[in-house]
DNA sequence: GCGTAACCCTACGCACGAGTAGGTATGCTC
DNA sequence: GAGCATACCTACTCGTGCGTAGGGTTACGC
């Protein structure tokens, strides 16, 4: 048979490209158990032995698609926020990195913050990748804090930080479930949110509980 | 044979229960599909027929599951947040009750937010009581901002309720890690961002994205 | 004391999906 | 154009775990 070969042979850089996207796409909507290979090797065009051949077994599939989207992401927010830069700008443009990225990559976040979060084998890798991130917001809250001559217990830093991430996480999703919504509109919201409330803090201002 | 029977026979109610525990156990360990009905049956200390006979199938099962753990979770704000005090006692009080539930059903927390996230049939369950905590809050602020007179466009509520929502659970999230920490303490904590960050807002104070 | 209903079990059928065996075609090098 | 590596396939095996068939035992009403 010398005909037109159904499928083109493509190199093995291309085709894990095409694997990856299918698996984050299968996986940001069914979850990882409910995933299926077939499914993946599939929609990727492909039969499933060559995804065996290429990314492994199932889980190491996934940890693949993890590091991709995860590096891209922390990529697109380093690259942005340039740590010469005064405090509020680098929150600010560290936010409207992120929230393009998830824009642009909804799947990619999805399979991050909702797939990877309860499975027991990736929680663990999720949370160093969340654990770098809150560090990055720490810091920044600390230098600004120095700058004014004030200075907090790291304990609170590190969960005000934490509730910044965890703010900002719940926005990107309201984000993925709004197509419609801008991300640019969406950043500059959750900025006035962080913001402002970490400039209270950062003049001293604290809210103390009722005696009753 | 009239020995002692090896197994109590116990009243269906009961029985529910410890099978609700077991389950609520399980599922937050292992997530919903590596989670076996062998196992909770096992941990529950009765045979499979039996958890199927009464809470039928592994979906049924873990919708009772998230409908108990999320009353639970909502009778405990409910019930601490009365409606007639003033807005940031009620955002307090509501808090301190939300910690508390989290420190006292860390596996039911870990169930409702971090494994019926991102399973299909599960989420838009869920997404619907997160719903409505979003619109307390947000009738919150809203009365709150009518109180001093001003007024801002639905959507920017709507918006700011969610990262506070946000916020909150990724605190229970670390609380939920770290079991050292006092409950109290962190809703402390969590006041501070939120009621500082909102009363900025309530104020009429924005910030505004650099010309660049 | 006897039926009947509620409680409880052991032991299986069966489907679904991860991973593989074994083979074919195409291009590249020499 | 022979040899070899790479790209690719169809068609299986086999474990795991959901859900059930079929039957036993204790309490409770009458």
């Amino acid at each position: 048979m010398s005909s037109v070969p159904a499928f083109k042979r493509l190199p093995r850089a291309v085709r894990e490209q095409q694997m990856l996207d299918a698996a984050v796409k299968v996986f940001s909507r069914r979850g990882f158990h409910a995933a299926s290979m077939d499914e993946i090797a599939e929609d990727a065009g492909i039969s499933k032995p060559m995804v065996y051949a290429y990314l492994g077994t199932k889980e190491e599939l996934f940890v693949a698609c993890l590091h991709r989207e995860g590096t891209r992401m922390m990529q697109a927010i380093a690259g942005a926020a340039a740590p010469d830069l005064p405090a509020d700008e680098r929150l600010w443009r560290g936010l409207r990195a992120f929230f393009g990225f998830v824009g642009a990559h909804r799947d990619g976040w999805a399979v991050l913050y909702r797939q990877a979060r309860g499975e027991q084998p990736f929680a663990g890798e999720l949370a160093t990748m969340r654990a770098r991130l809150v560090e990055v917001v720490a810091g920044m809250l600390d230098h600004a804090l120095r700058e004014e001559g004030r200075e907090i217990a790291a304990v609170d830093l590190e969960v005000v930080a934490y509730a910044l991430v965890g703010a900002t996480e719940s926005l990107a999703d309201w984000l993925a479930d709004h197509p419609e919504a801008d991300p640019e509109k969406t950043a500059t919201r959750m900025m006035n949110v962080a913001w402002l409330g970490a400039a209270q803090l950062l003049h001293g201002v604290t809210w103390r509980p009722p005696a009753d």
